[in-house]
DNA sequence: AAGTGGTCTAGACCACTTT
DNA sequence: AAGTGGTCTAGACCACTTC
């Protein structure tokens, strides 16, 4: 139950800002001090790397763990702020604070930027091409953070919309993480794909990074998508990344975008 | 000095949340009352709005607007941390509070999404290729939220890096903003075209929504971008917003993105 | 009634910038 | 030294949920 406790050093909090490492400091020491709920926050996203609690699951209480980690509640609480910010947590009023998790349509759309034009239906329909473990290509190595030769999972997957074939993907995702992974076992989850990635291999998507570019349809592109050789598509490069900034999966996704577009909103 | 006061009701504010509409009012009112910040956010943003505050300008302290609202530090500091997180306004420790300006590097790449692959140069160069005024199509009326047929500003533009023409942009402004909107004054203009905006027509973006497809470069496409009929280019098209969700903007924009790409972060 | 997050206040001190 | 934003605390009450 207790298995995050604070520095030694976290404790030496006075009244104000003493952790920041102001003039008062004994010895000249240097390495740029945080704040107190800076030093919080990395506290309770170590909770959330080692598994302590759970996607889905609550916290505990911001007075629980201001008495716990010996800190007001309001610096607990801005703690908290930016991790919600983050969508790492989600809070609840009158019932607490949860771990952010992939089984709600809430976060689906984070991640899924495609959307319909108007007026254009849009029932999602998956299909696995293939399933396969390979040796890392040195690409894919690199942006997986692994060695080259490395074993990953190789999936390529179709999705359809409304019937229409949209979306081919090809992802690539290291094979120390992805044990027995099958066709058969992604063909059986219902509902969306990270949520298999959380609940069955406790790998918790937080962000990911896309690369954009317009390419042409190739021989295969054009088969699976039903589409003439040439025909314009969306290349989407995506890394995705979990706790600690570490990758987790490459994806290589082509859209078809006569019907739908890929929206994004600059702020 | 005083134009920003805030209303009778908003004083009624006592030790707690008391503005929040709790079941202590007298009759039994309704339309749903806000936390205190957001009244205060909603002045300030209303300040900026009006043009009291302008682009680059310092903002009243936290103190002063605390006094002249008639709340407490925390209340307006709470109000100016959203302002901040939406980059209507910057903090600078020390120094104040700062309205947001399109005059900053800082503020230019959050509406370039359009970034040079490993290794490729990125040297910009603008050539405004037309200028004039027009009457609105239906289309672009609809997304300017403006009549059919009223005057609008058109302007198509090339960008190349490194000597690349690289980007296709066409612009529709409202033509009531943008008087005497030229080509001479645009190539004059150094700097970001929404820094011109800015300065030159008092009308400061703040945000913009994109949707992004995969086309293939028509006969003026590909002559003004010195590529093959049939390239496939990012059609990005973008509708630009101020103060108060009002349009300002329609951009149509055609990438190149053989040596740069669209770049997205999820989170 | 008890517990949780959400809002608000008042006061303190720190870090940074300018005078 | 004075002013600004940044951090931290302690205490109060509100709104919501559960028991």
């Amino acid at each position: 139950m207790n298995s995050i406790t604070p520095n030694a050093q976290t404790l030496s909090a006075g009244p104000a800002g003493s952790a920041t490492g102001g003039t008062s400091s004994a010895v000249g020491a240097s390495p740029t001090f945080s704040p107190l709920y800076q030093q919080i926050k990395l506290l309770i996203t170590q909770g959330l790397q080692s598994g302590e609690w759970k996607p889905g699951e609550l916290i505990p209480s911001e007075m629980e763990l201001a008495s716990r980690f010996k800190v007001s509640q309001g610096t607990v609480r801005k703690a908290i702020d930016e991790l919600s910010a983050e969508n790492l947590v989600v809070r609840r009023q009158g019932k607490g604070t949860f771990v952010a998790t992939h089984h709600e349509a809430r976060a689906q759309f984070r991640f899924l930027r495609l959307a319909p034009d108007e007026g254009v239906p849009h029932y999602p329909e998956n299909k696995i091409i293939e399933v396969r473990r390979l040796r890392a290509p040195a690409e894919v190595a690199r942006l997986l953070d692994i060695k080259s030769g490395d074993s990953v999972v190789f999936i390529r997957r179709v999705q359809s919309f409304s019937g229409v074939p949209t979306i081919l993907d090809d992802l690539w995702l290291p094979g120390a993480i992805f044990k027995g992974l099958t066709a058969e076992r992604l063909n059986e989850y219902k509902g969306p794909m990270y949520g298999l990635f959380e609940t069955e291999f406790g790998t918790h998507m937080i962000r990911a990074s896309e690369q954009i570019r317009a390419v042409c349809a190739d021989e295969v592109a054009a088969q699976l998508l039903q589409v003439d050789v040439g025909m314009p598509l969306l290349n989407v490069e995506r890394v995705s990344f979990t706790y600690g900034d570490k990758p987790v999966e490459l994806r290589r996704g082509l859209y078809l975008t006569l019907q739908h577009h890929y929206r994004n909103e600059l702020s």
